[in-house]
DNA sequence: CTGAAAGCGCTTACAG
DNA sequence: CTGAAAGCGCTTACAG
């Protein structure tokens, strides 16, 4: 029914070698013998076999990327420049999400071994075995997984000690941290680091709740926070959708906003066409993603790459901030 | 290197064919040999190797999720839910982005004619030759391309409609309709047709701004429907972006909502954790998602599938109107 | 229940 | 510049 190489072959009088090599576009085949190959090939109405040329050539030109949840706006951003990026290599993208699910985790890795996808970006939050990654051509953001695998994340620690510092000068007296708590060792982590220093710094008591949290859990990591800390008067929020949640809990507890209360937040809302905006760390999403994706294609074809690479964040100050 | 069939046929000391059964699952093997076969796949750490028997299976057990921008809430949820689905039957999802690119789309449908993907949904806005079409396991959502493809959608006149009178039975007068004009037939057209038999039922003149739009060019749109029609109390809006932007631009020029203007949007805000939502035509999105890629699976195995299926929407009341 | 063999549709040295 | 042939790692009738 479909054409193959053969029917082609046979069809402009020609060897299959012939046609692969036209089909390839390389150049040792008679300019005579080219038009008659690709004259039989647009007869026939032929389109090489992928998965065959795959097979023969070991590579799938696919990547996969694993999220936590592609439903998210951090995660969809990334996705959508990864999906940019890997486009230019000629990579397509597989696209996972791990529904916070270990298995969906392994399952990658398995599927880079059985060769269906070339490499994977890993946003993830479970723990894989060292040994496991080892040979799998792996990024990973904001995650260091302890080996040689390569990993791209922001300045976590400056911008948090930055935002801070900039609530406290504009007179923020009693200052929160307010966050989800990463699963594993991450680079997310700096920020409550950061967070613990400032106060000690400024010898202020600390006023935190920062947990381990389920995406739709956010209400009642807000509804705690606001319980044990009612009088704060500054607050970092670490996390896009928390920062909403606790925002609009903020609103309707009709908080003057920003003068009772300021909010920064890590990874701001993203909305271009309103004044009434967050003061935010803004993450270098584009630049992380189209960074990860080429630091990925650099290691399946085994070439050099470096470990950490740390993307500068913006601070972008809206309205809620004096 | 990587340990092939024929590695573990020899450590087990059977035929590669009794490996492939077991790899299989199927049943006409003994005991003994299984577990024989079983015990060197561990021992080699063998990974099936998926090119291959995909080449002789003729499948890859990936489905193309093709949607306009993956970021953008609508989209980011339904690929979500594709995902989540597709995964029951075994398969995976590759996204892309068409970014209104029309050789993006086309790539899709070379894509599986290559059979690197066994089939494809799509989101689409551009015309595809229905000759290109007729062969390929796709299935539509929103969009009737004019063969017998399968398409989902949503009732989107029933429920345009029941939303405009609900408007009205609340005292709206002065009625307007802002959306983006899909570019090519597609079943989100029938907004409009409900908006103008509506007004033409009330006798009401008509306030429209339906413009073929791009993703970023809401403000552009938003700015010249205020313009032409200031004093309206009453406005549907296509679209969740639109009316985001809409709503917003409203609350700054200090609109009274919903004393002085309703708004309903098609595609809330789906902000769970928020009181301050909007009215809105919720699309069974999840379910869409599930039904096209339940569609798309019976399509690949050439079973018979109908051609349109109609989801049921939900008005879901907010603060917008009274 | 099991093995030997053909073949999926390509690519790529190897000769010429 | 071009063809014939081997082989990528599997699956699946075909015998036995």
């Amino acid at each position: 029914m479909v054409p193959t190489i053969k029917d082609v072959a046979k069809h402009a009088g020609v060897g299959i070698g012939t046609v692969s090599r036209v089909i390839n576009n390389q150049k040792a085949v008679g300019e005579k013998t080219r038009a008659k190959v690709l004259g039989a090939m647009k007869e026939l109405n032929y389109s090489p076999n992928n998965m065959a040329s795959q097979l023969r050539k070991n590579e799938t030109k696919i990547l996969a990327l694993l999220v936590p949840i592609i439903n998210h706006p951090f995660f969809a951003r990334l996705a959508y420049f990864v999906e940019d990026e890997a486009d230019k290599f000629g990579y397509t993208m597989l696209l996972v999400s791990s529904q916070q699910r270990v298995e969906k985790e392994e399952e990658i890795i398995s599927r880079i071994k059985r060769r269906e996808v070339d490499g994977a970006v890993f946003v993830t939050h479970f723990m894989h075995e060292e040994e496991e990654l080892k040979n799998c051509p792996i990024v990973s953001i904001d995650r260091d997984f302890g080996g040689k695998t390569p990993y791209v994340t922001s300045d976590n620690y400056e911008a948090t000690k930055k935002a801070l510092k900039y609530m406290i000068e504009r007179g923020a007296k009693k200052v929160g941290f307010l966050g989800s708590k990463p699963i594993v060792e991450s680079e997310v982590m700096l920020r409550e680091k950061a967070y613990l220093e400032v106060m000690e710094e400024y010898h202020m008591p600390v006023r935190m709740v920062n947990q381990v949290m389920q995406h739709g859990e956010e209400m009642a990591i807000v509804a705690d926070f606001i319980e044990k800390y009612p009088d704060v008067d500054g607050v970092f929020v670490s996390g896009y959708t928390l920062s909403q949640v606790f925002h609009d809990n903020m609103i309707e507890l009709e908080k003057n906003i920003p003068e009772d209360l300021q909010i920064i937040s890590y990874d701001g809302m993203f909305k271009q066409w309103s004044t009434n905006n967050m003061t935010c760390v803004e993450q270098p999403i584009e630049e992380m993603a189209r960074q990860a994706v080429r630091l990925l294609v650099k290691k399946i074809h085994n070439e050099e790459t470096g470990v950490r690479t740390v993307l500068k964040t913006k601070l972008v100050l809206g309205s809620t901030t004096r």
